[in-house]
Order: C-alpha cells, then structure tokens, then sequence
DNA sequence: CTACGGGCATGACACATGTCATGGCCGGGG
DNA sequence: CCCCGGCCATGACATGTGTCATGCCCGTAG
C-alpha cells in the first residue's frame, strides 16, 4: 500500500485528485494539505511513502517544501505546477523533487507517477524535459534578477534602490539592460517575461 | 441523464472532474474542451444540458462562452474559477450564467451544482455572494478601465493610445486618476490591484 | 433656460525612468 | 605579469510618465 500526502491550495483538484487516488487499490491518501508549510508538518508526522506537492501554494511554495522534506526524512515528492517552465522545472530538481508533472496532464498519469516514484523511480515530463534541454538559461546576471524581483509588483525606482541598498541610477543601470536582454521596453514586460520563463 | 459539458484549459482539473462525473449514474460528460472557442463550438453541435466553464480560459473566458451560449442556445452555464473575486462574480451572473462556483470549494459539489442547474435552479457560491453584496463596485469609470486593460501587459503610453485611438496625454490622464483613486503609485500596481478584484 | 456636476479629452509642466559613457573590481588566460 | 572581459556601480543626458488646469459635451436639478 503507497501512502500519499495531497498538498494543492485549490480544494477542488485537491479533493478531485484524492477521490481518483482512493479508488486504486495499492494507495492510500493519509492527508489533505492545503498550503506549504502544513505539508511539512503533516508529512513529518505520517511519514507519507509519497508526497504529491502543487508548486503554488501560500506560505511555502511546492520546491520550498520538498527540500525541507528532503532534509529530514525519506519521503519522495513529485511536484505538480501550472506553469512547467524549464526554469520550474530546474529548481524542482536542485531541490531534490523525484517527479515532476504539468497539470496539463491528465490525472490518470498522476497514479502512474506515484507508483513509479514510490518504487524508487524518477519521473519527469518528457515534454517540459525536452524544452529544458534545448533551451537557454537565463541571460540575465545576478543582480539583474535581484532588481527584477525587487520591482515585480510595480515599485517605484526609489524602492528598489532602498531595499537593494543601492543609487537609484544604478538601479535604472540595471533594469536598462534587462530590457535590452529581453527585448521589451517596459520593466512591467520585463517581469512577466522572466515569470513566464520561471527565472524569478 | 443529465448531458454535460466540460471546458477547462488545465487537462488535469478537467480530466479528473470527468472522471468524477462519469461515476455519476445520472450525469453523462459529453465533451471536453481546452478552450473557450472549441467548448462554443462543440456546444452548438451537442446542446449540452449543462456546461461547466473555466474562467480562465485561451481565446474565448468562460464569461464570453457563457454569454454567447446564453444567445444561441438553451444550455445552462456553470462558471467555475481560481479567483472567486465579487467582480467576477458580477461580471459572470451579468453574462447570463446559472452557478458560479469557486474552485476552492470541494469536487463534491459540483455534481450537486449541475443537478441542481439542470433542474432550472441558479447556484451562486454563498461566501462570494456575500462579499460581492458588502464590497464596492470598481471606482473607475469605463474608460479609465479601458486604458488600465489596455496596458495591463507593460504597454507604453504611445501604444494604449494608439490601441484605444486617443491623444497620448489623455491616456496619462486617465492612469494618473486611477493611480489616485486606488491609492497606489504605479502602473503596475493599479493593474495588480484591479485584477486583484475582478475589475478588468 | 441655465447652472451644475461628471465623464472625457487635451497640452504644458515637473519629475521619474531609460540610455549612455565611464570607472572600479575581480578572475582567467596569454 | 598584465591585459582582457564580465559584472557591478555611478552620474549626466534624453525620453517617457504623472500632475495639473482647462475646455467640451451631455444629462439633470433648480
């Protein structure tokens, strides 16, 4: 019997994907977590056999969530996200993710995956992996994506600059070649581009 | 036997509902669609009983669906969505659609959403009907929404107003009084905010 | 009718933002 | 060693953006 632990903050695919998953017979759904940090400690208390994570949730984010499980106990994670972006799919890697599953999947796939995982397999998307292969990663250096991040949700040029602890024409410096590199002409493309691509 | 419609670009929530569903003896799922354009399509071909409509869908939203359905053809719309906000919900009852139905909320229900739709009756999420009932509709006017919509991808000026074919200081106008009425200082942030409450 | 208020549009001005040329720092070859 | 190239930081300059005062149009209250 595989024992699962269920983490996805949106109750109806969670409650969805538990319904399916009781109705195979080798596993078994010991918990429903609804954001990040109740996973590792629903998790640290059941020792779950698998851990099937969403990478978006409050508190702490899917990949957040497998490294610390990673650190303290046995259980395998695959992680599941909306937007499988090569760069996603990276960092559910280096955290030590075993499985990685797009949702544009069908939910068939998500028992299959779980076996595998539970056997001590590995699996990742054939598609997402194949995009992470052929394509680049960041462009962009460092204190690029610092500035970036710092300014996602609209700071002013000044913010920025304060949190960064930096001259506000350096700042400006910095956005001025994001945008060449990406080839947009606002820092608001700038963000949802490098979101897009999973790089921040 | 109660004939349904699914539309939902994420292939894991759509596929996982079907398969619930399906376990329904009075529900049959007649189609599935990843998109807006395709779920229009099919539903004239299939005159469903009942659709079951993602907001957030490629081409065509679930409001849109909802809205040319509601013209062409006797089938009944539910609107089912990640961001259950009042304005959303304003935005889809005005559409003509019979439940709205938030995603967070468990897939148990949505079979007892559709028998219910199908049996003539309208469902609304209760929690969202009562914020949608104590909160404010939007503060902006319908042009200023057009420029916020406009540029809600990082647009310059130049471009909103080529787009909306107005002068470029009206546009700075028009963002300036929204930047006031929502109390924020940027661009970015008054287009977060208001797709933070459904209002564009 | 007339005065008023709200939405829409516009141009001039002040300021924030993007661009550019420059210089310091560090690490890896010739 | 010394030079080169990449990254980071900065200030001056040009351009784009936000603010303001103004005027038009229209519906409505006096």
């Amino acid at each position: 019997m595989i024992r699962v632990l269920l983490a996805d903050d949106e109750g109806m695919i969670r409650s969805a994907l538990a319904a399916l998953l009781r109705l195979e017979p080798d596993i078994e759904v010991v918990a429903e977590c609804a954001d990040g940090a109740e996973a590792v400690a629903e998790a640290a208390r059941l020792k779950p056999d698998v851990c099937l994570l969403d990478l978006e949730m409050p508190r702490l984010d899917g990949v957040e969530v497998a490294e610390r499980l990673n650190r303290t106990t046995a259980t395998r994670c695959v992680i599941v996200t909306r937007h499988a972006r090569p760069g996603v799919l990276r960092r559910a890697l280096a955290s030590g993710a075993a499985g990685f599953l797009p949702k544009s999947r069908g939910a068939d796939e998500v028992a299959a995956v779980i076996r595998r995982v539970a056997a001590g397999g590995r699996y990742v998307d054939p598609e997402v992996a194949a995009d992470a292969l052929s394509d680049e990663r960041s462009p962009l250096t460092d204190r690029e994506l610092d500035v970036l991040r710092a300014g996602r949700n609209g700071e002013t040029t000044r913010q920025i600059a304060r949190t960064l602890s930096l001259a506000p024409g350096t700042v400006r410096n910095h956005v001025s070649t994001v945008l060449g590199k990406l080839a947009v002409e606002t820092r608001q493309q700038a963000v949802l581009l490098a979101q897009e691509r999973g790089w921040i």
